[in-house]
DNA sequence: CGTCAGTTTGACACGAATCAAAGTGAGTGG
DNA sequence: CCACTCACTTTGATTCGTGTCAAACTGACG
């Protein structure tokens, strides 16, 4: 159950005037290119996403999932271009904010600032645990805590609790994310399978027992406090 | 060069008072503990300092670096807990800031409070960088790009450009930051300083070939635009 | 009916971990 | 001054986890 919070009348209104539109996503669309000079911010509605990076030569690494709630192109708009790609995995509201209203932003809602900091601090909790599981844990204990991660994350936005949680990914993101090749990703995630742990259907993954991913792969799983949405 | 923006007086005498104090850290001591309720922000002023996190079993996997003028303990600060632990690679001071006067600060400093979420978003790049590095690169290129990147940020926060630049960590430092093992990080770097691109001495690096390393590693550099200091 | 993305499986190769052991240099205490 | 320890670096032998190669299977789709 997320905890958002309340917005001043005038925060809102701010907020609203930046809406510019929907962009709704299909499928797999990339929805915003690395390198590409972009001037806004945007705030997922709904919908999955994931950000990436790739190598010259193709290698592809999943860098986070971004779920409702999440801010967006944060990078671009603070610093520069955009260092990374953003694709959706599912179809996805955007809340499009001005980049150059950025300082206005600051300067008069101190309190919408204060949630990007929040909000930027807690993607970077975020960060430092994927690379803790890719430096140092093993195949198997990856994939256990990526799949308990996402469904932790999945059951925090979910809006009516009774809703099964299905995650809209393939086995060649979970590939990309652990830095595996995917048939090992594949093996890995039939033991998950074989354990009881999760299954997997249709590309995407259902996890039976968040409890046991978490036992499996040492997680003591978030420790969110308060909840902005911005 | 880094280029340091000009702080309104107002400014100045903010930061000022909550300067509280200097820690002058030995090298290798623990300044933070992962787990402390830590009502502090701190900004580096000068030193090396690494944030990591262990696994219960002892793997350990360094975050990051910090090198002058960057901030420690947001997380901490914004959210709760320190996720996260700081060793000191040198002597360190740091600049203390309270926590519960976050709200003041961007209430009434709104240009702080941007360099704020403009420091979170640049170690939210990094952060994307190393975690590319880690699933992605092979430990050759992996090696190449942290010695490169380190060397670069060393560079940018060296006060007179003439001064020899070394990297204060010991090989166990760069196979917890890549991943490896220390042995295997160990031929690795043999690799590395066979090529003529580093030299190791003292439980410090040389980098004597910067730009060798970027092309071994595929990496193009960091993209810097205005680099506030708070 | 063919294609295509995604999943699955087995055989084999290779990169990195582990094991073992020794060398170096700084620091310490006798 | 020497002997000792300790953190760090180095090297070789061997093991093991993961990558690569190859091929088949599935279901959606045109």
């Amino acid at each position: 159950m997320p905890q958002f919070r309340a917005f001043t009348p005038e925060e809102l209104k701010f907020i609203a005037s930046f809406k510019i539109g929907e962009l709704n996503a299909e499928t797999g669309t990339v929805v915003l290119q690395e390198g590409a000079h972009n001037a806004h911010l945007y705030t997922l509605l709904s919908g999955w996403a994931f950000r990436y990076k790739t190598l010259e030569d193709g290698r592809r690494q999943i860098l986070n999932y971004m779920l409702p709630g999440d801010l967006l192109g944060l990078q671009g708009s603070v610093i520069g271009d955009m260092e990374h790609s953003v694709e959706a995995l599912s179809p996805v509201v955007l809340c499009v904010f001005r980049r150059d209203k950025l300082d206005e932003l600051f300067r008069n809602h101190p309190g919408l600032g204060f949630d990007i900091a929040w909000l930027a601090s807690r993607e970077e909790r975020m960060l430092d645990e994927h690379l803790l599981s890719i430096g140092r844990r093993s195949a198997l204990e990856r994939a256990a805590y990526l799949l308990a991660f996402l469904h932790k994350r999945a059951e925090a936005v979910q809006a009516s609790k009774g809703e099964l949680i299905v995650l809209p990914i393939s086995q060649l993101h979970v590939a990309d994310t652990l830095g595996l090749s995917i048939v090992h990703t594949n093996k890995t995630l039939r033991k998950l399978a074989d354990r009881g742990l999760i299954r997997w259907l249709d590309r995407t993954c259902r996890v039976l027992d968040v409890a046991g991913l978490m036992e499996l792969a040492g997680w003591e799983g978030p420790s969110e406090r308060r909840r902005p949405l911005i």
